[in-house]
DNA sequence: CCGAATCCGCATTGATACTG
DNA sequence: CAGTATCAATGCGGATTCGG
């Protein structure tokens, strides 16, 4: 886990950032918290292209980093929530302009799509 | 290159938004040309942890997806420059957002040191 | 100066099976 | 249900070299 992007002291932001965001789900991850607590499963139906070994590692990172926390309930079926801390709840204007853009270029994509530019 | 990181059609608008700037630097290289246009060079020196290899490639994906363009001069010793596109821009509110929680995220580091929490 | 090509080690990730 | 263990495959990314 090679964590350290940038080496300049307290330096790039975006960078610092990209440290706590940057694995290949996390920000998925927060964007699903976002909308509430959830269960491991929860997680693994809303991201089906991340494996639950993937989901698992994540987690732990996000966990590891203190935006995310783990609520595990010793009922017979194990049941385990995930839900974003208060540090993590600061994530929320980066993930939102996240998805505001996105929404945006999916609709972007689909229009190109019926415009079918010859040239 | 693997950019199919969801397939669910026009899905999670936060995956759509990765698939354009989750490669390592990209946000980055975003990051400064929204400074203004840039060389190479002026590039490779503002993010010095990464290669020229990888800075080349990670240039060329994001021209591919028309986030930047790119200039050619044909001077004797060749010159060339970076900018965003118009596209590249809208993508200003997500890195802002990107380089707003890391400028507090640096903060919050810097002040955890000071405090050496014992317990 | 910009960047493509090749070589290659290492980290990331997937598949599958197993546990409490 | 919520993970972990192990193994194998892929691909990222560095170093170096060459070209325009």
């Amino acid at each position: 886990m090679n964590r350290k992007i940038y080496d300049c002291q307290a330096g790039c932001p975006v960078e610092s950032t990209l440290q706590i965001i940057s694995g290949k789900w996390k920000s998925v991850i927060v964007y699903h918290l976002l909308d509430g607590t959830k269960r491991f499963n929860d997680l693994q139906k809303l991201m089906s292209d991340c494996s639950r070994r993937m989901l698992s590692l994540q987690l732990k990172e996000l966990l590891a980093d203190g935006v995310i926390s783990k609520e595990v309930y010793p009922t017979v079926p194990v049941k385990t929530t995930y839900s974003l801390t208060e540090f993590g709840q600061t994530l929320e204007p980066v993930i939102a302009a996240m998805e505001q853009w996105g929404v945006m270029y999916n609709q972007l994509k689909s229009s190109e799509v019926k415009n079918t530019q010859a040239s």
